[in-house]
DNA sequence: GTCTATAAAAGGATAGAC
DNA sequence: GTCTATCCTTTTATAGAC
């Protein structure tokens, strides 16, 4: 385990300041000061801001499993639990930052109103990784759930509930928000789960 | 009908740029090159660009009904379509804005990271406001709904779909991840409304 | 690859005449 | 109340020595 590389220290520092203060509130100077770099040694790794802001991205991207749906499955075999273990890491987030949580995806992705195409790419493969991953429990939970749903709708209805959640608790500060939420969703999965669960076995 | 003050001119144009641009990428410049205004006249009215947006909050909370709710609503006297008739007007907005619309309160919310009180407080009471103008929909439902269900959840549940889908419609620069979102909380009432006519009628 | 110094521009805000 | 000019700070980015 050798130490981060300049691009890895700052790769890091960006990711929590980004996430911390949005982008354009994060300055250079920011990102040194935490690093401990000079200014040399980022524009010798990185043109310029915006790099840094694709490099986070991607790091994001590639450390979905690995950095926070893995641990938020750990010990969770049920794959509709799976999803609602999943959100509950979220609420963990929020009680951990005293309801100033935000997802750091969908932050970026409204803080950025005339994003280059390359970021707005990798803010949707974000998006879509995510989606992924409920994706594959609603597809391990087969004919758990009624015969021809989308499921391709219910998965990006679950990152709705956490980004709509994720929003108002931070604003209003108050985890409620977040946990009515999900509440909802919990309610919307049983019916579907009845409904199945009727049709498969009619009396 | 006269022309309007200077105050006014500010806070219209200053509403539409935080929109389209956001707070932190919309300079003083922009809002006087906007209003053809010159500094001394912007400084006289406002001590300073936060103010500014506390007025566009301000705007936006009391011009909730007039410009939003109310003509989503016009011609529709259902409460549940109602829920659903303003949720279309988002979608007309999406379309109108080529995929790049973005809620103006729900984008603020997240591009301000360390906001004053006061400006927290006014984003969390236009999400209240627009909470409410749901949760009257969901009162005139009646016994249409459950007993027992929580209408406040459900009434931010709403709120929760609108935000979710506009964020990822945009994001994706399509359309589908809206509607799939609003097809979702379709089910979502379609049950609940299910639910509650069982019991009212229990063959 | 890293250092310091600095350029070059943008942004918020103010001064003082009119 | 409005005008122009300008101050001061911040910010991104670069230059050039080491």
């Amino acid at each position: 385990m050798s130490a981060p590389d300049v691009r890895t220290r700052i790769v890091m520092a960006a990711m929590e300041l980004f996430w911390v203060k949005g982008y354009n509130s994060t300055s250079i100077a920011d990102i040194l000061s935490r690093t401990q770099l000079n200014a040399g040694s980022l524009y010798h790794v990185f043109p310029g801001k915006q790099d840094v802001l694709i490099a986070v991205l991607e790091a994001y991207r590639d450390g979905l499993y690995e950095n926070l749906v893995d641990p938020a499955w750990e010990g969770v075999d049920d794959p509709v639990e799976r999803i609602f273990a999943l959100l509950a890491r979220y609420r963990w987030l929020i009680l951990e930052t005293d309801c100033t949580y935000g997802c750091p995806i969908g932050s970026l992705a409204l803080e950025l109103h005339e994003a280059d195409p390359v970021v707005r790419e990798l803010l949707a493969v974000n998006f879509t990784g995510w989606v992924g991953a409920i994706l594959r429990c609603l597809d391990d939970a087969g004919d758990r759930l009624p015969p021809g749903l989308d499921k391709q709708a219910l998965a990006e209805f679950v990152l709705t509930t956490m980004e709509g959640g994720v929003m108002q608790a931070r604003t209003h500060r108050d985890v409620g928000y977040f946990d009515r939420g999900v509440s909802a969703l919990r309610d919307h999965f049983d019916m579907l789960l009845a409904r199945a669960a009727r049709r498969a076995q009619p009396a």
